[in-house]
DNA sequence: CAAATATATCAATTATTCATGATATATGGA
DNA sequence: TCCATATATCATGAATAATTGATATATTTG
């Protein structure tokens, strides 16, 4: 991951339209969503919703596959640890004091998880 | 947080010159950094960087503090939790098996830390 | 192969964001 | 109070990104 990757990660999640895609493709887990359903759930045209995936799918955020006629959309949650890990770098090494609650919050101790 | 204040974060993080920012003051933890030492570092104007800095302060991504005629910028690991809390809101609950490796290799167990 | 469905691409307009010169504000020191 | 230093704000032009109607491509079905 550079700093090229990493901006265009973070820029694909600066619009409304397309966290709020990540986030439901985050939700649907490995079930994953068909294009035109996540167009419908979120009340996008069609075309719109398409550059707006498309811009996900090179970010590395979001992995696709035919399915028929169907697309489906899956978040990646590899391309999250790359763009994150390059954000944190050094953080831990440094100063762990500081990264500790954070650390602590952001991982499944907290109520962003029941079991994992 | 809501979509509004998680956009402005992404998006102030999708720039490189304020990426770089970022990153600098993660690394200098507590000690953070002085808004001028900033700009040398990474060679920007000192209207660009004013304004970048303010860019991440609004985003709630940093805080600073005067001292003197200077002014100490440091990172707000809150508002990064904030952030990406938005974004991985339900992600754990619902597919606990795709979030576990991400977050392994998010927390201090990997290069990242060295001892937190 | 023709029609229907699902998604992607193109072209054009509008809206946003960026960097910067000029200038303003705030603090400390003579 | 006057000057120097550090940072912020303003106005503007240039570059980027967003939305959308129209159209193209891919797949399934009859």
């Amino acid at each position: 991951m550079d700093i090229l990757q990493s901006t265009q990660a973070f820029a694909a999640l600066s619009q409304a339209t397309r966290l709020e895609v990540f986030r439901l493709l985050v939700k649907a887990g490995a079930d994953g969503l068909m294009a035109g359903e996540i167009g419908e759930k979120l009340q996008v045209k069609q075309n719109t919703m398409s550059a707006n995936l498309s811009v996900l799918l090179n970010a590395g955020l979001v992995k696709n596959k035919r399915e028929g006629r169907t697309i489906r959309y899956y978040a990646d949650m590899d391309g999250v640890t790359a763009m994150l890990s390059f954000l944190l770098e050094d953080c831990c090494g440094g100063q762990p004091q500081l990264c500790q609650p954070f650390i602590q919050q952001i991982t499944c101790s907290t109520e962003n998880c029941n079991d994992a």
